[in-house]
DNA sequence: GTTTAATCTTTACACTGACAAGATTATAGT
DNA sequence: ACTATAATCTTGTCAGTGTAAAGATTAAAC
């Protein structure tokens, strides 16, 4: 059972303190996270996972880029399972917001630029790759050729696919947050689900540059 | 100079907690932000906000309803200075977008659910002005009769109106969340402007149910 | 004028992140 | 094989935090 318990190295502690630090923060949240709590999981002293994070922010963003991981995963999954264009748009919008509720923590973290090391390569790779995922979305509705994560940021396109890639980008990410933050006025849930089933529709066909929709 | 500076009761220690909490919030952030910082600032032992905010989500509830009549005056300042219907949407993604530039630590407090009272009814009557603006703006682009605040919760408005107003929410909120978290791969400014232009101008359209821009 | 309630202070406690210094073990060089 | 060096983890300490309880002071009510 207990493998090399009482050794002294631990041997995979920074792979341990992560899965501690993502354990804690969907039990606790962000309010019981800890940089304590996560070593007292892993079964180390307190002081233990300064060597593999440095402070706090360190281990902040190496859990961020898990969540960008995880959120990328779920749009190709999402992805996936949409049968056509038409219903791509909407599987992606879905998927970023269930993500946003599944991992309600990880999603805040993710997107606070203030607590993060912005320098750290692993979680600006991580979070590219979400990116490239969403802009691709938005480039198959379109009809236009596909982007690899390295080209995201010297993106060539031109400035009208850049204002759609913007478009629905805004909109998958501010109806996820909205939503997760609870400042949607109460209705029920299937006039939830209307409703923005209605509005991704219209929005994906604005950036098919289909004529307006006619609802109904 | 420094009226009843010595007396045992303060007078109006809440205003003056809640000045120091907004100087805090701007000053250090959120990191930096402390009940006993704040208790400090106004003069006060560390233990004396208890009395008005009950714990520290109270006391930051205050903050954020704070930031919401702040936000909503911007967007009335801003929508004022457009001169047409056809501005206004752009113009109101803008003043959203500069207020979460000038008051980001606000702006990340306003929506963090889980760092809030959500019982608070300040919080959320601030909050609901805030939407019901943004609401009118879409109202208007659409030609709809406006709403007030108080109709916002039993809106009865048909089932594509709400699709548009959760169309142009989340369009703006999504944006100037993404761009205060610097999730935009980085352009140059006069990009960024034109990008946002083009998308609000799109959005804006298909809103108002004119036909699909013939961009420039 | 006395009682009561509101306001603020003092004291205390368990907890936190960060730092420094020491203990232990892996690794590399010879 | 032996040693030096670096990496890893622990222990101990520090200032700082939120919350709670109990005491001091003053306003308000009756």
């Amino acid at each position: 059972m207990q493998a090399k318990k009482a050794a002294y190295h631990h041997g995979s502690l920074k792979k341990s303190l992560l899965a501690a630090g993502d354990l804690v923060l969907m039990e606790k949240g962000f309010k019981g996270f800890t940089f304590r709590e996560c070593a007292r999981r892993a079964g180390v002293s307190h002081a233990a996972p300064k060597h593999h994070f440095g402070d706090v922010t360190g281990f902040l963003s190496a859990l961020a880029a898990i969540g960008f991981d995880r959120l990328t995963e779920a749009l190709i999954a999402g992805i996936r399972k949409a049968k056509d264009l038409d219903e791509e748009f909407l599987a992606t919008t879905r998927a970023y917001s269930k993500f946003a509720e599944d991992y309600p923590e990880h999603f805040r973290i993710m997107f606070r630029d203030d607590l993060l090391a912005t320098e750290s390569v692993e979680l600006g790779l991580a979070a590219r790759r979400t990116l490239t995922e969403l802009t691709n979305v938005i480039l198959r509705q379109r009809g236009e050729r596909e982007i690899s994560v390295g080209e995201l940021n010297a993106c060539t396109k031109a400035e009208d696919v850049l204002g759609d890639i913007v478009l629905g980008w805004c909109h998958i990410h501010g109806f996820a947050h909205l939503k997760l933050e609870h400042q949607f006025p109460v209705v029920s849930k299937s006039m939830e689900k209307r409703v923005i089933k209605a509005s991704s529709a219209r929005l994906a066909q604005l950036i098919r540059r289909d004529a307006i929709p006619n609802l109904r």
